[in-house]
DNA sequence: CAATAATGACACCTTAGTTGTCATGAAGGA
DNA sequence: TCCTTCATGACAACTAAGGTGTCATTATTG
């Protein structure tokens, strides 16, 4: 906390985080049953959407690696990993730092389906544009990214 | 799409929402975690917490309209209305405008106890400003409210 | 080389949240 | 006024996200 005056630290402002809170479950219900929705095109469970939006725009991954980085447990992504690579849409490759966990790499396949998705995706999110501007949605995104930084340390696993 | 210079409507802006969504995931899981690892405290579910926190800030209402509002369906809520209601942290009181419907009220053991949740949650919050401004929260808020408005044509129940 | 830590795999479980259905009672139109 | 329709509350069954506990195996490190 970086008061230099002596005066609390930013509490009305907390009361905004809250807010921003407030907000984050709602959207995440209702953009998490949208992307339900029509989830059935391509079969894809959320949880394998989710692996694989991370490999298309982090590239190959190791499994605890994407647990760590989306807060879900190492077993969580492990499944949902495994179904993936059933489906041929990951593939692991040796990984040259570690011998026992090796990369997940997105198949061709696994690119062509995550990259119809994300285009999809990407088509109705223009339109949810709206009057929004570009500086909003960029402060938008530091406040989240500084807020989901702040809550690391909560372990998982 | 309402472009008036025959550009395309904001392409590279989906992208940055894009990127909103990937941040709303991780986010709502950490948060809610982290609200799970203390609830044990007061014993309250995150449903029931959630619509107790909306009845602190929306006053009395009725269990549909909490639904709507939380793009949860109206069985859900009621199950928590009801949980909620066995612990006496709520009680309905006749409704002048929908003689079916009554409406919702926090007790004042209710109240108590969401306060109290709201309190612990507004000084962790506090730690958690960093050097994020008024203003962009501000904007993260308008942002949200904005998507959040945008999908709330994804119908429940 | 031994001890520790990390990984993959499997099983089980919790619980958020939905859907389906039914009875009831309120609203509203003919 | 009656009939139809819609909304509500209640209950049951279900789905799926996601976690936890555990074990064997294999690296990594001291």
């Amino acid at each position: 906390m970086s008061e230099t005056d002596g005066g609390p630290a930013a509490p009305e402002l907390a009361d905004r985080l809250a807010e921003v809170f407030d907000l984050v479950g709602p959207l995440y219900r209702r953009a998490y049953r949208k992307v339900e929705l029509d989830s059935p095109i391509e079969g894809l469970s959320v949880g394998v959407r989710a692996v694989l939006t991370m490999l298309r725009e982090h590239g190959p991954m190791t499994v605890p690696q994407m647990g760590r980085a989306q807060a879900l447990s190492r077993q969580f992504v492990q499944r949902m990993i495994n179904d993936a690579a059933a489906r041929g849409l990951v593939e692991s490759v040796p990984n040259p730092a570690h011998k026992r966990s090796s990369l997940i790499r997105l198949t061709e396949q696994g690119r062509i389906a995550i990259t119809a998705v994300a285009d999809r995706e990407r088509a109705v999110l223009g339109q949810a544009a709206g009057d929004l501007t570009e500086a909003e949605v960029a402060a938008c995104i530091r406040v989240l990214s500084h807020l989901l930084h702040f809550l690391d340390h909560v372990e998982v696993d």
